[in-house]
DNA sequence: TTGAAAGCGCTAACAG
DNA sequence: CTGTTAGCGCTTTCAA
C-alpha cells in the first residue's frame, strides 16, 4: 500500500511548510503565484483528494446524507432514490443508502451507523411500530421524513402526499361503473398515511352513498405479501368485484393477486393501485392507479436538505392524482 | 447544537482520563468492573456513538462501499443494489450509490469522492468509453467491476454474466419457430459484454443455418432510447419478425417499441428481453427473456467485498438461462 | 508571503 | 488497573 498522499507528503516533496500546500489547495490568496503553481503541479500529479475524515474531525460538515427505505425494488423508492442520487451527485453530496425491510431494529442499527460518519442529514420512510430516534440523534442530524410521519420524530422535516382526493375520486368512480363490493387494502392506523387514506376511501364511499361497511376494508402492517394475501381473500371468499390499493407494495402485492385470477373473473375486476410505475401502462391494457409525483418529492426532499436555515418542521404536501386507465362495469 | 459526547467528554464527566473510557468501551479487558460499568452506563445514556472520522484518520478502514451504476430504476440494477445494500447492513458496511447514467465523467467524478471519504471498496458497472481510474485509485481501493469488464483496469476483480448459452439457445428456438429475419440489439465492441453477446447472437444463427447479415444488428452506446429507437426501426423499415435483446436498459427501450405495436403485429412478433424484472411475467402473456442470476452476483459480490485477503483479479462467471414463456411462430 | 502551534476524537505504546 | 503522550490530516490563529 503507497504512503498517502497528504499536504504534508506534499509540503516535504517541495521542501516547504504544509500550511502553504493548505493554502494554495484551498485558494486562499496568500501564496506567491510560482509556489501554488508547483504545488497544483505536484497535488494534480500525485493525485491528491483531501481527506474528509479530518475535514471532519475539525467540525466541518460531512456532505453525507443518509436514505433510509424499506427497499429499492419497488419502482417508487427506486425512482425516488434514483432522482435523489442524481440530484445529491450534482451537489457534491454522498447518498447513504440503508434499507430497513420495515423492521424499526434495522432502522435503529442504520441511524446509528449515520451518526458514526457523522451524516449532515437523513432521510426516512419512517417504519410503521419504530421507536423515537432519541434526541441526541436528532440534534445531530437534519431529519427529513418521507411519505409517512411519525409523531413521536421532532424536529422533522416532512415531505408527504396529499392522496385524500385522488382516493376519493377513485371509490366514486368505481361506484358511476357499478361496484358496490369495493375492497381496499391499507397500512394500519399507526401510520399518519395509513390513516389518512383510509379515511379517504370512506369518504369515497359516503359521496357514493354506499354503505362503510368494514369487512372490505383491510389494513395492517404493509408489504408485499400483506397485499397479496387479503386481495386473495377479497377476490375469493369475500366477493369483490373491485379493489383499491392503499400503499407501493401493497398494490404490487395485490396486483400479483390479481394476476393470478382467472382470466374471465380478471376481466371483471376493477383494480386500482397505488403508485404508478412504468409497467401498470402495459398490464391488463392498462392499470388505473393513484399516481404520486416522486420527482416533485424528491426535488423537495433535496431542496430541504440543501437549505441552509431550515425551519425546524418545514412541511410539504404533494397532490396525488387518480389516473382512470379504464375499468371494468360491475 | 449541543457537544459532541466523546471519550474525552465521558472521562470529564466521570473524572478520570479519556484513556480508560476507551478501553472500557472496545473491551479491552483491563479495566475495573466497577468503572467499565460506570462508563458503559454513562455512555449509553448519553447515547454515545464513536467517531468514524476519527477512526478512519487513524489508519483503520472505513467500511463504507461505494456503488457505481448507470441507474437504479432498471430492476436489474435495483435488485442488485437491493441485495447488496441489505448485505451490507448485516455486514456494518456503509453503501453509498453513486448514478453515472454511463457517463465517463459523472463516474470520474464519483470515484474521486469516494477517495475522499476513503471508501474501501468500489463496485461498479463501467461506463462505455471510461478512463482507467488512474493507478492512484487503484492502490487505494477494493475494486470490483461488475457486468462488463474494462481492459484498463488493473487488478481488479470482475463479477460477471456468461450468457453465450443461453442466447444462442434463444436464438436457436426463434429460427425453429420458423423466424429468418431476427433483430438484435445490443452494446458496442468497446465492451466486453457487448462483444460476447454479439458473438453469442452469431453463434446461434450460424448453429440454427441463418446467414449473418449484419443489417439486423444493431449496436452502440446501451440505453433505453438507444433500445427503443433501434426496435422502432427493425420493426418498421427492416421487417424483423423477432427481436432479441443484448443488454438491461436495451431490454426495456425495445420492450417500449415493441408495446407501441399495433395488437395484430404485436401478436406476430417474438420478443426476447435481457433480465427478468418481475413484470415481465404479466406482460403479452410472459415475456421471453435471457434470465441473469442477480442474487447470485450480488452474494458473490459481498464475497469479494469481506474477502480479507483477496486474490489480485478474482474472476467470476455467473450463467445466464434462456426463458421461454411462449413465442409466436413467424 | 510563509511558518509554527494547537486541537478536532481516537488508540498504540509507554509509564506509573 | 489507570494515566500520559504522541500522532493520524487539516485549518485557524498567531508570529515572523
Amino acid at each position: 500500500m503507497a504512503k498517502r498522499i497528504t499536504i504534508k507528503s506534499i509540503a516535504q516533496d517541495l521542501g516547504i511548510s504544509h500550511m502553504t500546500v493548505s493554502r494554495a489547495l484551498s485558494n486562499n490568496p496568500n501564496v506567491s503565484k510560482a509556489t501554488r503553481d508547483a504545488i497544483l503541479a505536484r497535488a494534480n500529479e500525485l493525485g491528491y483528494v483531501k481527506s474528509a475524515a479530518a475535514s471532519a474531525m475539525r467540525g466541518d460538515t460531512t456532505r453525507i446524507v443518509g436514505l433510509l427505505l424499506p427497499n429499492i425494488v419497488n419502482e417508487f423508492y427506486a425512482r425516488f432514490a434514483n432522482t435523489l442520487a442524481t440530484a445529491c451527485g450534482q451537489n457534491g453530496l454522498h447518498l447513504i443508502i440503508h434499507l430497513t425491510n420495515d423492521d424499526p431494529q434495522a432502522e435503529d442499527r442504520a441511524i446509528a451507523r449515520l451518526r458514526e460518519v457523522q451524516a449532515m442529514a437523513v432521510v426516512m420512510v419512517p417504519s410503521p411500530g419504530g421507536g423515537d430516534l432519541g434526541a441526541a440523534h436528532l440534534r445531530a442530524m437534519k431529519v427529513v421524513q418521507l411519505i409517512r410521519q411519525r409523531p413521536s420524530i421532532r424536529q422533522a422535516a416532512a415531505v408527504l402526499v396529499n392522496d385524500r382526493d385522488a382516493i376519493a375520486q377513485a371509490v366514486v368512480r368505481l361506484a358511476q361503473l357499478g361496484h358496490r363490493s369495493i375492497g381496499y387494502i391499507g397500512a394500519d392506523a399507526g401510520l399518519s398515511s395509513g390513516r389518512n387514506r383510509l379515511a379517504a376511501f370512506q369518504q369515497g364511499l359516503a359521496t357514493a352513498g354506499i354503505p362503510v361497511t368494514s369487512e372490505h376494508m383491510h389494513t395492517g402492517a404493509p408489504s408485499f405479501a400483506m397485499g397479496r394475501d387479503h386481495a386473495r381473500q377479497l377476490f375469493a371468499s369475500e366477493g369483490a368485484t373491485a379493489i383499491l390499493c392503499g400503499g407501493f407494495e401493497i398494490s404490487n402485492g395485490a396486483l400479483n393477486a390479481f394476476m393470478e385470477l382467472p382470466e374471465a373473473q380478471r376481466s371483471q375486476t376493477a383494480f386500482v393501485g397505488y403508485g404508478d410505475p412504468s409497467f401498470y401502462t402495459w398490464i391488463n391494457g392498462g392499470l388505473s392507479t393513484i399516481r404520486v409525483p416522486v420527482d416533485r418529492l424528491a426535488h423537495q426532499t433535496l431542496a430541504v436538505l440543501t437549505d441552509p436555515d431550515p425551519a425546524d418542521e418545514a412541511y410539504f404536501n404533494f397532490g396525488a392524482e387518480f389516473v382512470d386507465r379504464g375499468l371494468p362495469r360491475a
